[in-house]
DNA sequence: AAGTGTGTAAAGAAAAAACTGTACAAAGAA
DNA sequence: TTCTTTGTACAGTTTTTTCTTTACACACTT
C-alpha cells in the first residue's frame, strides 16, 4: 500500500492536517491515563501508522531522541496500548497500536485502578482491625470509644465502595459491561 | 465530641497511626485522579476530620503553606472531592469533605473524561469530514483512496467507542449503573 | 471612615520530571 | 572469533511543576 511520506500532492498536505487534528487531540487528553504529552503524542503518530514501526522511525517523526521512544513505547506497552510485533529479515524492534480502545479503557482498570484499590483496601483492613483492637481497650472511655466508632464507620463504608469498584473492575476484565452498556 | 488532639494517650498515638495508613494509602493513589500527591493527602487528612475545617487547620496539620492549601482546596473542589461550607461566628472559609465516594467517582468522569471525550469527538468529526470530501477530489486516484479508507475506519471506530463511552458516563451520572452493578 | 483578618495572585525558589547524549551490553552477521 | 547494530541504563541538562514568601484586594468590624 501506498504510504503518507510517498505523496507530495496538495491532497497529501490536506490528510495530513486531518490526521495531525486527531493526533493532537488524543494526545493532549491522554494525560487521564496519566500518560505525558508527548507519549500522547507518540501513540497519536502511531495509531495513524498502516505497518510496524521502529524506533527510530519515530523518533524521525517525532523530533524526539531515541531514548525517550524507548521509555516512551514502554510506558505504552505497560498500559497495553501497544504492542512489540515481531518482523522477519529486520533487527529492530516494531510496534503497533493496539487497536481495540474497549479493551485499553478496560486494560487500563485493570492495570491501574485495580492495584490502587486492593492497595487501599489492604490499608483500610489493617487500619479497621487495629480500631477494633481498641475499641476492645477503651471500654471505660466513651469519648473515645465515640471517635472510634466514626472512624470505623467511615472505613467500613469505605471498604463497601472499593468492593463496588472491584465489581466494576471486574465487568470491564470480562466483558460483560457490554451486555450493559452494548457497543452499539 | 472529642477531638483527636485532646487525647495524650497511648491510644491516641495507636489510633493516629491507624488514620496515618489510611491517609497515605488514599493520598498515594489519588494520581489516578490527577491529583498530586500532596494534595491527595490533604484530602486524606480532610477525610479523619469529623467537623469542618479552615486553611489554617489544615496549613498546620500537613505543615505546608497557607497558599498551598488554597490551591489545593480548589483542586479539591474543581473535582467536587469537597465542599466550602457556611459556618457561623467565623470569617474564615470552612471546607468538609464529601464522603460520598461513588458521587466522586462519578463527578470524576462526568468532570473531566467527558470533556475529553466530547473534545476529541469534535476533532475526529472534523477530521472524518475532511477525509471525506477528499475522497470525492481523489476519484482517480486509487492508492490514495485506499488510504483515506484506512483513515476513514480507525476514525469511524474510534467514534464509536467515544460514543459508548459516553454512553457509560451517563449511566454513571444518572446512577443507572447501581442497577447493574448494586452498591451492595 | 479606618482598622483588621482572610484568601489568593504574583514572583521567586526548590523540587521533580522530561528529555538528550554517551556509553555499553546483548545479539546477530561476517 | 570479531565486527556491527540495536535498545536502554545512566548521568547530566533543560523544562515544568510544586511550593513558599510577599503583597494586596476584598470584606467584615468598630
Amino acid at each position: 500500500m501506498k504510504d503518507l511520506q510517498d505523496l507530495t500532492s496538495d491532497q497529501q498536505r490536506k490528510l495530513d492536517r486531518a490526521r495531525q487534528r486527531v493526533i493532537e487531540s488524543i494526545g493532549k487528553n491522554m494525560d487521564l491515563y496519566g500518560i505525558t504529552l508527548s507519549i500522547g503524542h507518540l501513540y497519536g503518530h502511531m495509531y495513524f501508522q498502516n505497518k510496524p514501526i521502529t524506533l527510530d522511525d519515530m523518533s524521525e517523526t517525532m523530533g524526539m531522541s531515541k531514548t525517550s521512544m524507548s521509555t516512551g513505547m514502554r510506558t505504552l506497552m505497560d498500559l497495553k496500548m501497544i504492542n512489540k510485533v515481531w518482523g522477519k529479515g529486520t533487527r529492530k524492534d516494531l510496534y503497533e497500536v493496539v487497536p481495540d480502545w474497549y479493551q485499553n479503557f478496560s486494560d487500563y482498570f485493570s492495570i491501574k485502578w485495580r492495584k490502587a484499590v486492593e492497595g487501599n483496601m489492604q490499608a483500610l483492613a489493617k487500619s479497621l482491625e487495629e480500631i477494633h483492637s481498641l475499641k476492645g481497650e477503651a471500654e471505660g472511655d466513651p469519648d473515645f470509644l465515640q471517635l472510634l466508632d466514626v472512624d470505623e464507620a467511615k472505613i467500613t463504608e469505605a471498604l463497601h465502595y472499593y468492593k463496588w469498584l472491584l465489581r466494576l473492575i471486574e465487568t470491564l476484565e470480562t466483558g460483560k459491561i457490554f451486555e450493559f452498556i452494548p457497543k452499539e
